[in-house]
RNA sequence: GGCGGUGUAGCUCAGUCGGUCAGAGCAUACGGCUCAUAUCCGUAGUGUCCGGGGUUCGAAGCCCUGCACCGCCA
């Protein structure tokens, strides 16, 4: 049996959950349950990456210590997967003990072979980057990144000989052509190596970072992020010896976005040359997301994020949209206009009404039952079977070169043909003619069987709208154990099958008139213009009453005040009223909270959520309940 | 500073080795159908293929150069 293994990036808990983490998860969803769809026997992993400076600065900033901010951010990620319809089977976190053994395993064996040693230098050191700078690098004497003056610091660390792979990398990628696709990040990073390669600083020093996987053979170190990453693809599935890393690795393919590429096709090739075992398939690398901010978010007032776009538009349209728009390795643009010009045009009129029609003529014209075919198949009817066979063939070969968008064409294009193919045969026609009975059931059951072929297609792609298709069609087979080869052959409905129109697949999208908004004017000041909401809108805001815990000021902020709120559960926010309560004033009181606000960083203290108050001139007062209610208690 | 990429219809983009390659989808206009989510089908346009040179019988494609944007490296 075939096997195929995928895996996402370990995202690092330094950030929510956004667009990008979405589109890499999503596309390596898509190919997972290609793969099934062909007999493979796979396997699909995700996760988080929980160790570093960084995250230790996060969770100072949030109030917390490291293990519990990230359990937290972790916890989003893992609870965001569900709702994109991801079908991991796994999710590794960096702070597994099962991990970090197969870390510190992996060290130890380099370090015995001597392709670790242990070496001091000197250098300037940029804390928010994790790295040493050269003199040159810099921009104005400051980290060109974070724009702060790099520290001088005298370290011994340890390193990992990666100097010494780097001809033998240059030569294996050089004759694998697929090994790093699309092409052009093969050739950056070939590119990167024609420059010599220098050993990789692969330990940090307890004194400056405690929170890590230690050294096995030097307790006085923790191992450096990436070293500490990268190796998850492994451990996840049981390195050295486990069953399912001897049955998966041989088929593993690496999903990134662009900006990993030096760790993945660098660091960890020669990390898996020097600890002994077999390289991954291929690392597949994508482009960017850039977010247009069209009109109608900006209309809003607010700035709209793309996966708080998913639960108002839908599930399979977001990954319908994600996949189409982009080619794979480029970036693209989101917007939401765009993703309503697809819904519309692409999801509501071509496939959405194609199987509209579809049910409804069956329901019509033959009780809702099946047809069987009733006549020779004519030209039109070749015809119709040719753009389906053509779209299973072009989605055999897209998907795994990776043109997720080429594939998605050309089921439209089957799509188009059968909306095509019932206009020119016309049933409404062929059913006031008694003697036409036979042809008609011809072009109601091609219709149908065009349907589940592309409802078997999209599969991948659209999971939930694949199972709902199938359902009304009356194929009761689940999901999961669809196969392409039996599945999206012709004929494959069952005769006398009672199908089921249902709800609208995909309701098209009215949007008003861009011309009839009113015009804002913008930098007019004592505007009270107020849109009138729905009760819907307003029940997304969740509104609590809390009980002030602990208040203090925020250093060198005149009007911030941090606050930790029992909601039932413990917040930290930060509140605007430092001018007119003191932190003696509030602990204790009872205050009204915004707790489904975005979080926000203010002074670099994170803010989970808002007091309200009311201004009325230069005063300000905190709303509170005009009797104590319980913590959490909801407003509405 | 070095290397590389991109620039094609109003919008998003295809264009494999230089020879019907000036294209598709969306948007627009007109016509047809009525089973369907006012959907579907058909027809019709519009382009200094970023600017300027050059090679060639012939260039969107190759070479040089300029501009704009982007990426990697230093």
């Amino acid at each position: 049996m075939n096997h195929f293994y995928v895996t996402t990036p370990i995202y690092y808990v330094n950030a929510e959950p956004h667009i990008g983490h979405a589109y890499t998860t999503i596309v390596s969803d898509v190919l997972n349950r290609f793969h099934k769809l062909l007999g493979y026997k796979t396997f699909f992993l995700t996760g988080t990456d929980e160790h570093g400076d960084k995250i230790v600065q996060a969770a100072q900033e949030a109030g917390m210590d490291p293990k519990t901010y990230a359990d937290r951010i972790s916890g989003l990620f893992r609870e965001t997967w569900p709702k994109l319809n991801i079908g991991n089977d796994y999710f590794i976190r960096t702070t597994d003990p099962k991990h970090v053994r197969v870390v510190q395993g992996i060290l130890q064996k380099v370090r015995d072979s001597g392709d670790i040693y242990f070496s001091s230098y000197k250098g300037l050191y940029c804390i928010g980057c994790e790295r040493f700078y050269t003199e040159r690098e810099l921009v104005d004497g400051k980290c060109p990144d974070h724009d702060r003056e790099p520290v001088e610091r005298e370290e011994a660390n340890y390193f990992f000989r990666m100097s010494k792979y780097q001809g033998w990398l240059i030569e294996y990628i050089e004759s694998n052509p697929d090994f790093i696709r699309p092409e052009r990040y093969r050739n950056e990073v070939l590119s990167f190596l024609r420059e010599p390669l220098e050993d990789l600083c692969i330990s940090r020093p307890r004194e400056r970072l405690n929170w890590g996987i230690p050294l096995p053979f030097d307790d006085r170190y923790v191992t450096y992020v990436w070293f500490d990453a990268l190796i998850n693809y492994v451990s996840a599935i049981g390195y050295p010896d486990g069953p399912l890393f001897r049955e998966f690795w041989p088929s593993a393919h690496h999903m990134i976005a662009k900006d990993i590429l030096k760790p993945h096709g660098i660091y960890w090739p020669t990390m898996i040359r020097a600890a002994g075992f077999p390289l991954f398939r291929s690392l597949n690398v994508h482009g960017y997301w850039k977010i247009n901010e069209g009109k109608m978010s900006k209309s809003k007032g607010s700035v709209i994020r793309p996966l708080d776009l998913v639960p108002i538009y839908g599930l399979d349209a977001f990954r319908y949209f994600l996949l189409r728009e982009m080619v794979f390795g480029l970036d693209a643009n989101f917007s939401e206009e765009a993703l309503i010009q697809r819904i519309n045009s692409d999801l509501a009129n071509d496939l959405g009404n194609l199987f509209s029609r579809t049910l409804a003529m069956t329901s019509k014209y033959f009780g809702g039952n099946v047809p069987p075919f009733g006549s020779q198949p004519d030209a039109m009817d070749q015809e119709l079977m040719g753009h389906a066979r053509e779209a299973v063939q072009t989605v055999i070969e897209e998907i795994p070169k990776l043109g997720f968008h080429k594939a998605l064409i050309s089921i439209w294009e089957c799509i188009n043909a059968a909306n095509k193919y019932i206009d020119h045969a016309g049933p409404w026609n062929l059913a006031k003619d008694p003697a036409m009975k036979g042809r008609l059931q011809t072009v109601i059951r091609n219709a149908l069987e065009v349907n589940r072929t592309v409802a078997v297609l999209i599969a991948p792609f659209m999971p939930s709208t694949a199972e709902k298709m199938l359902e009304r069609l009356g194929v009761v087979k689940p999901i999961d154990e669809l196969r392409l080869n039996e599945d999206a052959a012709w004929g494959s409905l069952v005769e006398g099958v009672p199908v089921n129109k249902g709800e609208a697949l995909f309701p098209r999208i009215e949007v008003k008139e861009s011309g009839k908004m009113p015009e804002k004017p913008l930098g007019r000041k004592g505007e009270m213009e107020r849109e009138a909401i729905s009760i819907d809108m307003f029940q997304k805001i969740d509104i609590r009453v809390g009980i002030v815990k602990q208040a203090e000021r925020i250093p060198k902020s005149t009007k911030l005040l941090r606050l930790v709120v029992d909601i039932g559960e413990e917040r930290q926010v930060v509140a605007g009223i430092a001018q007119h309560y003191s932190p003696e004033d509030l602990t204790g009181k009872q205050v009204v909270l915004v707790a489904n606000l975005q979080p926000a960083k203010l002074m670099g203290v994170e803010s989970h959520g808002m007091v309200l108050a009311a201004h009325d001139g230069n005063v300000l007062r905190i709303v509170t309940p005009e009797q104590t209610v319980a913590p959490g208690a909801k407003v509405s």
